[in-house]
DNA sequence: CGTACCTTTGATGTGAATCAAGAGTAGTGG
DNA sequence: CCACTACTCTTGATTCACATCAAAGGTACG
């Protein structure tokens, strides 16, 4: 299924954080990075463990979520490919907030804090990047509150499919697009801070109102205008 | 009321962001910074204006918050002196996704982005203060999208008093302490997702538990340990 | 001392959760 | 290939936490 052979350097080099990192620079990293095996279902870290850097998703997909105590959870984020976690962490002394579990079978590559913190120390671009990186992260989860906090729950569900839009430029973009849910329903609708329930009928409502067609985890959206003009 | 004279140097070097800079550092800084008065219900800046730089509170109270559509708004930061925000979205080509608001007459300072960038191309040790200020401020925001998910609206507001509390240690703080809320209670519901009614409802039934004893601004919890323990 | 805003209190409404079954759908092993 | 099991997803009935609506104090400030 997968290349058993990894070509570390070339994921490193490709990755926004480390584009452009010179070739040496890129083969100490791949010393000092190490493979780590998910499989699907498996816990990498707990909520309350203690980070000693961060993580590279290879291929799989990993969920980051709150326990709680009545054995439900909130999914904070689903990563995919080429995304990174966990580098917020490393320049706090406290433990993860968060914990993180394989959706599917993955590959992740660990990169410890003191290979971190020497690039940081001679290159200015990479602090650069890495700031800018969290930066993003900063943007979306304060898009993620706004969300939660002042819209409806079908609101959420159509902001979510139109993020997922192949193309969502402001253009002439009418025709209907075909969307892959990531994973589960049940995942994504905890992620959306919905229950399973709520979701389906939100799919259910939306399919009658003939805005999308729901066949599975495929999603067709028939007119992207007139879900865009949902928000009330 | 406030001392006319500012002393800008000594301001700056009290920052966390800026407390190691050497003098000369500083002195640059200081003539790359700009005041900015601000009087109570004026408008910093809008959501989707272009940033330029990044702002630290000297004096007063500033609010972050979200428009709505329905005119009611949604606060996600109350800053106080010594805070500084902003400084997420420099690294970033995007605008402001919230406005600022004066909450009272405040002063503030504005760094631009090129003072910035230059510190950060010279001094390794500030690119990682910078780094730490984004991670603290991307955990608070994970902390409230965790709050915000899965907890009441009672849980949230004992969460806020506990977390105003003097000192919070897990040690045998079980006497009463005095806490002044620093804005009004609408500012405070909003910043914790309640309508002012629901606020004061949360109130009224704690202090009829003896919970708490409210009086305006100044708030009392009787019984720390007691409140910790409401969390169901 | 009056006007404007903040806060409280009560009555009512509602969006989404919860509870409870049933209907797919997918892996597992004989 | 088909039964067996275990989820995941849907659908309906009901509940509940919190918002909304409405109106009456309080409080601050010009």
């Amino acid at each position: 299924m997968h290349e058993n052979r990894l070509d570390i350097p070339q994921i490193l080099s490709r990755l926004p954080l480390f584009q452009e990192l010179a070739p040496d620079q890129i083969a100490a990293l791949e010393t000092a990075c190490r493979e780590r095996r998910l499989a699907k279902g498996e816990m990498l870290f707990q909520k309350g463990d203690a980070p000693k850097g961060f993580f590279v998703v290879v291929f799989g997909q990993i969920k980051l979520a709150f326990p709680s105590s009545q054995g439900n959870e909130k999914v904070v984020q689903i990563l995919g490919p080429r995304q990174c976690f966990g580098e917020a962490v490393m320049f706090m002394d406290r433990p993860y907030p968060v914990f993180a579990e394989g959706l599917v079978d993955s590959l992740l590559l660990h990169i410890g804090n003191t290979t971190v913190f020497e690039l940081l120390e001679r290159d200015p671009l990479f602090a650069r990047r890495m700031l800018a990186g969290l930066s993003l992260r900063l943007h979306s989860l304060v898009h993620d509150v706004e969300t939660y906090s002042l819209r409806s729950s079908a609101q959420r569900v159509v902001g979510y499919l139109l993020q997922h839009c192949p193309q969502q430029d402001d253009g002439p973009c009418e025709g209907s697009f075909d969307i892959s849910l990531p994973t589960s329903k049940q995942v994504i609708a905890s992620r959306l801070n919905l229950t399973p329930e709520t979701l389906s009928r939100i799919f259910h409502d939306l399919s009658a109102d003939g805005l999308i067609s729901v066949s599975g985890k495929q999603i067709t959206i028939n007119n992207v205008k007139r879900l865009r003009e949902f928000d009330l």
